[in-house]
RNA sequence: GGGGGGAUUCCCGAGUGGCCAAAGGGGGCAGACUGUAAAUCUGUUGUCACUGACUUCGGUGGUUCGAAUCCACCUCCCCCCA
């Protein structure tokens, strides 16, 4: 089987511009594609992630990837899919969140060997492109007409749109056009909101070179409700361990709905079709092997064994058994806090961080959520002394996922 | 350039002098039920020394015993006309 059509039982293409052309040269290792992370945070998250997969697939069919780092797109902001203006950043913030980016990137996808992919910053020359001379040279070939009927732009046609985000799309195809003549770029692949900025490309070599090149957009990973998935309410799901621990990050997955689960495996892991198809099979609670599955496949592969397998031994130990290992988040509790040998539980969850507030503390407490070594915390005076600490620990645990094991210095 | 409308707590959005820490919804958190699922129901959702005090309604000043609400200026946004 051809990668395409892989790609294709795997839910990952969401639109074409020549399916025939495009099969034909990813299956022969013939594409030189390149996708574009613009450096909107100091971290990658999982919309990168799968951004970074196709890569990798097309990398290990024979195809030669370029990393685009947007170093110079950065300065503008993509508008698509966004309800409002992004907030701009500096020149430093940007550059050092390509540096980040790239650091990350090569987790996943290879800088080296044969078909090596190589990694560009479109800083390079979008940023000492002349605006007179850019409006010649390519401002002449888009229409705005063309343009304001385009989806991305559409959306903001109600709350507004700055005349910077409205140039992002030439920046983009300007990018592609680049790319094509410097490295015989061929092929651009993309989130599925990129898709009219991604054909401003492929028109644009078309007119400017009179030659074909090729798009392909990547299905947003949504779940069953239509929600864009890799968010959680503080935000995105991380691939920094520092921003998102291993074990939260493991536990993000394995708490999937049922409804996402087949899904996440086909898009996301590189599980064979044949053995996710398998676990297709599951009902009721057994869903719940098809989610461990999924989330020790993705833990693995953006952490490593070693953090996939403690991830999943702290998860099942506190659900399964309601033991203790040495795997769960921890917490250090200097000795200082208890200059009378104990402290109050209230203060207790806001030094742990599992509370934001004492007040947040005192409600979890009064509505039954908290509890000490498996003893419910029944009042808001309790306080927890040295002798609490049985072998130097303890575990507190909020609401059923929560939870952490303190440690005595 | 002219005219009009707007900025409220995590988000949307009510509130037009004291009864406002601010309706309602969403989201979050917790409880019940469960399979670490979904759906449902209940509670809760600024901070603290929590029957009380303090800080908050774009910013800065002002009027007033008292301002999210009135006035002035500023910043940003939207709409209509050019």
């Amino acid at each position: 089987m051809g990668i395409f059509q892989e790609l294709k039982d795997r839910g990952l293409i969401a639109q074409v511009t020549d399916e025939n052309e495009i099969r034909e040269l990813v299956d022969n290792g013939k594409a030189i594609f390149y996708i574009g992370f613009d450096p909107t945070a100091d971290s990658l998250h999982v919309g990168h992630f799968m951004a970074l997969c196709l890569m990798k697939r097309l990398q290990m069919a024979g195809n030669k990837p370029i990393v685009l780092l947007g170093g110079g797109t950065g300065h503008v902001g993509d508008p698509s899919g966004r309800t409002d203006m992004r907030a701009m950043m500096s020149y430093d913030v940007i550059m050092k969140n390509c540096e980040r980016f790239k650091a990350q990137m090569t987790k996943f996808i290879s800088f080296e060997g044969e078909n090596a992919a190589i990694a560009v910053n479109n800083a390079d020359w979008l940023l000492d492109l002349k605006y007179v001379d850019l409006l010649r040279e390519v401002g002449a070939c888009f229409s705005v007409n063309n343009m304001l009927r385009a989806e991305c732009y559409k959306q903001r046609m109600e709350k507004g749109l700055s005349f910077l985000e409205f140039n992002y799309m030439i920046m983009q195809s300007y990018d592609f056009y680049y790319l094509y003549q410097k490295y015989g770029c061929n092929m651009q692949f993309g989130g599925d909101d990129q898709w009219s900025n991604m054909l401003g490309g492929t028109e644009l070599i078309r007119r400017k070179l009179g030659k074909d090149a090729y798009a392909m957009t990547i299905t947003l990973l949504q779940n069953s409700e239509g929600k864009k998935m890799g968010k959680t309410a503080s935000g995105a799901v991380w691939l920094d361990p520092e921003k998102t621990p291993p074990y939260d990050f493991y536990q993000y997955w394995r708490n999937v709905d049922d409804a996402d689960v087949i899904k996440c495996l086909k898009m996301l892991t590189f599980l064979p079709l044949s053995e996710i198809e398998k676990l297709s099979k599951l009902e009721g609670k057994d869903i719940n092997k098809a989610k461990e599955v999924l989330a020790f496949e993705l833990t693995e592969l953006i952490h490593g064994t070693e953090e996939a397998k403690k991830a999943d031994e702290a998860a099942k130990a506190l659900f399964a058994a309601g033991s203790v290992s040495d795997n769960m988040p921890t917490f250090e509790l200097s000795g200082d806090a208890m200059p009378d040998g104990s402290i109050g539980i209230l203060d207790l969850l806001v030094l742990s961080a599992l509370a934001p507030s004492k007040g947040e503390a005192r409600r979890l407490v009064n509505q039954g959520g908290i509890s000490v070594n498996d003893v419910k915390v029944a009042a808001i005076d309790k306080t927890v002394s040295r002798d609490d600490f049985k072998d130097g620990f303890i575990i507190v645990k909020k609401g059923k996922k929560t939870f952490i094991k303190i440690i005595i210095k």
